[in-house]
DNA sequence: CTTCCGGATCG
DNA sequence: CGATCCGGAAG
C-alpha cells in the first residue's frame, strides 16, 4: 500500500510536469498518437495500470482464494486441445496475449508488480474469451448428439479474427493497456454440466464431468483415461458470473461459496427442457440452463455502485448489515458491500424508492420539500468516498464520487 | 447514456 | 483553501 501511494504520487507528479520525458519510449511505439488529448488518455491509463497495482494485490488476497477459475479453466483448455482443432488453438492463442500480455511499461520497477497483479484479474478475463467459444453451444447448440468442434470454431474463429493484425486500438493496447482498465470485470466461473438424462451434475472440470460421464453414464470404468471424446456430447459449459468484488475486497457478503456452487446444480434441471425430448430439443435444452444460470446467480451480484441497485442488498440471509453512517472504519476493504443508502435527505426521498429498509425509522420524512430550496444540497459533511479510499484508489469510490458529483455511498 | 471536468460553493 | 458537487460538455 505504501509503495502504491508513492507511486501515485509519482505519476501524479509526471502527469503534470514532463509526461515526455517520463515516457518516450511509449511515445515513439506509439505512432498514432498525435494529439495530446489522446496523450493524455495514455498517461491515463499508465496511471490506472499503477494504481491498479495495489488493488489487484488485494484482491488477489481475498479473491484469490475463493476462486479458482484459473486452475479449472486451464485442464478444460488443455483437454480441448486434444479435441478441438488446432485453429481454435490458434485462435485462443491469438486472443489471449492481448490481454495477457504485459505492456511494455517504462515504468521498471512497477511492472514487476504490476505484472503480478495482472495475471490474477486476467484469469477472470480469459474467462471471459472463453465464453467464448462457449457460446457456440448457444447460438449453435449441438452440444448432445452432433460433432460439435468442427463447426462451432468455425464462426467463432471468423468473429475473432478480422485478418487484419493489429489495428490501432489493438496496438495501444498492447502497449499501455492493461487486462484491467480500471472497470472491473467481472469473474466468471465455468462449471461443466452432464447433460444426461436425470443427471445434472455439475463440475468444475471439464476432466471431472468426462470422467463423470464415462464412468456413470458410458460405463467405461476400466479403462479410465481412455477418452474417445464421446463424453463431449454429453456435457455442456455454464458460466457462472461470480460476482467480482469489484472493488476487491473481500466480500464480506453473506453468500458463502459453498452457497455459489451449490447454486448452480439447481437449474440445470429446469421442467421444460426435461419434460421435452432432450434429444430432439437440444436446442431449447441448451439455451435454457444457460438463461437460467443468470438469474439463479444473479443474487450474488453486487455493483460496486451499491447505492444504486441495492435497496435490495437481498440477499436471504443477511438480515443485518453494518451500520454504514460513518461506521465505515471497518476496514476499507469491505466498503462496496452494503450500504443500501439510507438517504435522509428531504429533498431526495425519492431514492429510497421503497422505505422496507427502515422499519425503526425516525419521522425524518417529515420535512416536506420547501418550496423554494436553497438551489445547492446542503452538502453531506460525512466521509466520501475520495477521503475513505483516497485518489490511490480512485477506483473503490462510488461512480458518482468519480463523476465529481454528490456521492452516493456515504450519504448523510 | 456514461464519463469527465470547470468552477461555484461550502466548511 | 481543500473538499464537494452542480452544470454542462464530450464521447
Amino acid at each position: 500500500m505504501t509503495f502504491s501511494f508513492q507511486s501515485e504520487d509519482l505519476k501524479r507528479d509526471s502527469n503534470k510536469k514532463s509526461h515526455q520525458h517520463l515516457f518516450p519510449l511509449a511515445m515513439e511505439e506509439d505512432v498514432k498518437i498525435t494529439d495530446t488529448k489522446k496523450t493524455n488518455r495514455v498517461l491515463d491509463h499508465e496511471k490506472e495500470n499503477t494504481r491498479s497495482i495495489c488493488l489487484l494485490e488485494q484482491k488477489r488476497k481475498v479473491v484469490s482464494s475463493n476462486i479458482d477459475v484459473p486452475p479449472a479453466r486451464k485442464s478444460s483448455e488443455e483437454l480441448d486441445m486434444d479435441k478441438v482443432t488446432a485453429a481454435m488453438v490458434l485462435t485462443s492463442l491469438s486472443t489471449s496475449p492481448l490481454v495477457r500480455s504485459p505492456p511494455v511499461r517504462p515504468n521498471e520497477g512497477l511492472s514487476g508488480s504490476w505484472k503480478e497483479g495482472g495475471c490474477v484479474p486476467s484469469s477472470t478475463s480469459s474467462s471471459g474469451y472463453w465464453s467464448w467459444s462457449a457460446p457456440s453451444d448457444q447460438s449453435n447448440p449441438s452440444t448432445p448428439s452432433p460433432p460439435l468442434s468442427a463447426d462451432s470454431f468455425k464462426p467463432f474463429r471468423t468473429q475473432a479474427q478480422p485478418d487484419d493484425g493489429i489495428d490501432e486500438s489493438e496496438a495501444s493496447n498492447l502497449l499501455f493497456d492493461e487486462p484491467i482498465p480500471r472497470k472491473r470485470k467481472n469473474s466468471m466461473k465455468v462449471m461443466f454440466k452432464c447433460l444426461w438424462k436425470n443427471c445434472g451434475k455439475v463440475l468444475s472440470t471439464a476432466a471431472g464431468i468426462q470422467k463423470h460421464i464415462r464412468t456413470i453414464h458410458l460405463g467405461r470404468v476400466g479403462d479410465s483415461d481412455y477418452s474417445d471424446g464421446e463424453e463431449d456430447f454429453y456435457y455442456t459449459e455454464i458460466k457462472l458470473n461470480t460476482e467480482s468484488v469489484a472493488d476487491g475486497l473481500g466480500s464480506p457478503a453473506p453468500v458463502s461459496p459453498s452457497q455459489s456452487l451449490a447454486s448452480p446444480p439447481t437449474f440445470p434441471i429446469p421442467e421444460s427442457s426435461r419434460t421435452e425430448t432432450p434429444c430432439a430439443k437440444t436446442e431449447t435444452k441448451l439455451m435454457t440452463p444457460l438463461s437460467r444460470s443468470a438469474p439463479t446467480t444473479l443474487y450474488l451480484v453486487h455493483t460496486d455502485h451499491a447505492y444504486q441497485a441495492t435497496p435490495p442488498v437481498t440477499i436471504p440471509g443477511s438480515a443485518k448489515f453494518t451500520p454504514n453512517g460513518s461506521s465505515f472504519s471497518i476496514s476499507w476493504q469491505s466498503p462496496p458491500v452494503t450500504f443500501t443508502g439510507i438517504p435522509v435527505s428531504p429533498t431526495h426521498n425519492h431514492l429510497m424508492g421503497t422505505g422496507e429498509q427502515r422499519q425503526h425509522t425516525h419521522t425524518v420524512l417529515s420535512s416536506p420539500p420547501r418550496g423554494t430550496v436553497s438551489l445547492r444540497k446542503p452538502r453531506g459533511e460525512g466521509k466520501k468516498c475520495r477521503k475513505v479510499y483516497g485518489m490511490e484508489n480512485r477506483d473503490m469510490w462510488c461512480t458518482s464520487c468519480r463523476w465529481k458529483k454528490a456521492c452516493q455511498r456515504f450519504i448523510d
